[in-house]
DNA sequence: AAGGCGGGGAC
DNA sequence: GTCCCAGCCTT
């Protein structure tokens, strides 16, 4: 009976899964590892042309070590949380360090930097075939489902319930192929808001649809209030369009990353004014306007106004300032540079 | 156990 | 606007 179950869900899954650039066959550890890493917190759909550029860059492991931090991170741009990227460029340097090389078990894996309990679980079941259930959004929403679960998916006993689930499944086929059966299931079937529960696999052995209360599971998580902020953006360019950036230095946001020069504004002040104090340049137009641009951080909400002015090519006051060509600009950035760009 | 970290897309 | 996403590290 429980193999039937396992067996729906894996028939479902071989005939719906989506050809996905890191699921060839056999697969491949660095680039179930790279992929997994990608994944957290990042929808698959934003993931896939990043991986593929990611992996033509830095084929393996060893040649992902030799790079230096800022060629990693100048790849990462846009993709976000930029700890993920320095912490497998470090992860990269510990297994060319390490005797035997990547680690084949969950409970080795975790030891690794940037590695938890979600991509060691991912990379043993997927790429070793260890039966470790993977718990991540998909998956959790999708068991607290099946289960009914009142307590909350990440407390110790949620978490016990839902990997006693998982393992049950596993009983009836290979580990790997559940953790993704589930996964691919929570990302196309199980959605949070409307589940397509007249497609899902799983059937009459979901509690909630049974019930008709699959919109009471997962149990809310609380959320920390949005704070807004305005900043103002100093954008010198010069007639060839080059624009000046500076290296994030302080603060807990985008350190390390390089974009126009920032400065956070009260409610109603001049922006114009306070970009003169921003750029370490004698002469400059006078500053332009652009159009606000909208930026989100975690629980921040950003509204950004840039300010344009035509500036000559000047040296750079020390080695925390560039002139870069915005199209391409060859070192680690947000999105926001971007944004930027198309509003002045 | 809780807080913080990017960014975009769906609604 | 709100919520979510193949989470992790730090305190």
């Amino acid at each position: 009976m429980l193999f039937m179950k396992t067996g729906n869900l894996l028939n479902w899954y071989r005939a719906n899964a989506r050809t996905l650039p890191w699921r060839r066959e056999p697969r491949n550890p660095y680039h179930v590892l790279v992929s997994e890493v990608m994944l957290q917190q990042t929808q698959v759909d934003r993931v896939v042309p990043r991986f593929e550029s990611f992996i033509e860059r830095f084929p393996t492991f060893e040649i992902l070590a030799r790079a230096s931090e800022e060629e990693v991170l100048e790849e990462w741009s846009g993709l976000g949380y930029y700890r993920r990227a320095r912490m497998l460029h470090s992860l990269a340097n510990v297994i060319m360090e390490r005797p035997g090389g990547l680690p084949r078990t969950a409970s080795e894996l975790l030891k690794l930097p940037g590695i938890g309990p979600y991509t060691a679980a991912a990379v043993a079941s997927l790429a070793f075939a260890e039966a470790e259930p993977v718990l991540d959004g998909n998956v959790m929403r999708v068991g607290a489902r099946v289960l009914a679960l009142e307590v909350d998916t990440r407390s110790a006993e949620g978490r016990h319930r839902l990997e006693g689930w998982i393992r049950g499944l596993m009983d009836g086929g290979p580990p790997g192929q559940v953790n993704e059966a589930l996964m691919e299931l929570g990302a196309t079937v199980c959605d949070p808001g409307r589940p397509g529960c007249d497609r899902c696999p799983l059937g009459s052995g979901c509690e909630a649809m049974m019930r008709g209360r699959q919109g009471d599971f997962p149990s809310p998580r609380r959320r920390r209030a949005t704070e807004s902020l305005r900043w103002v953006a100093a954008c010198a360019v010069t007639a060839d369009g080059e624009w000046l950036v500076r290296r994030v230095d302080e603060g807990p946001i985008l350190r390390g990353l390089w974009l126009p020069p920032l400065l956070e504004i009260e409610e109603g002040a001049d922006p114009a004014k306070a970009v003169l104090r921003l750029l370490p340049i004698g002469t400059m137009s006078s500053p332009e306007l652009g159009d606000n641009v909208r930026h989100n951080i975690t629980h921040r909400k950003i509204d950004v106004t840039p300010v344009r002015v035509d500036a000559d090519r000047i040296e750079p006051p020390s080695d925390a300032w560039r002139w870069v060509d915005p199209k391409n600009p060859g070192l680690p950035t947000s999105s926001l540079f971007a944004k930027l760009v198309g509003a002045v």
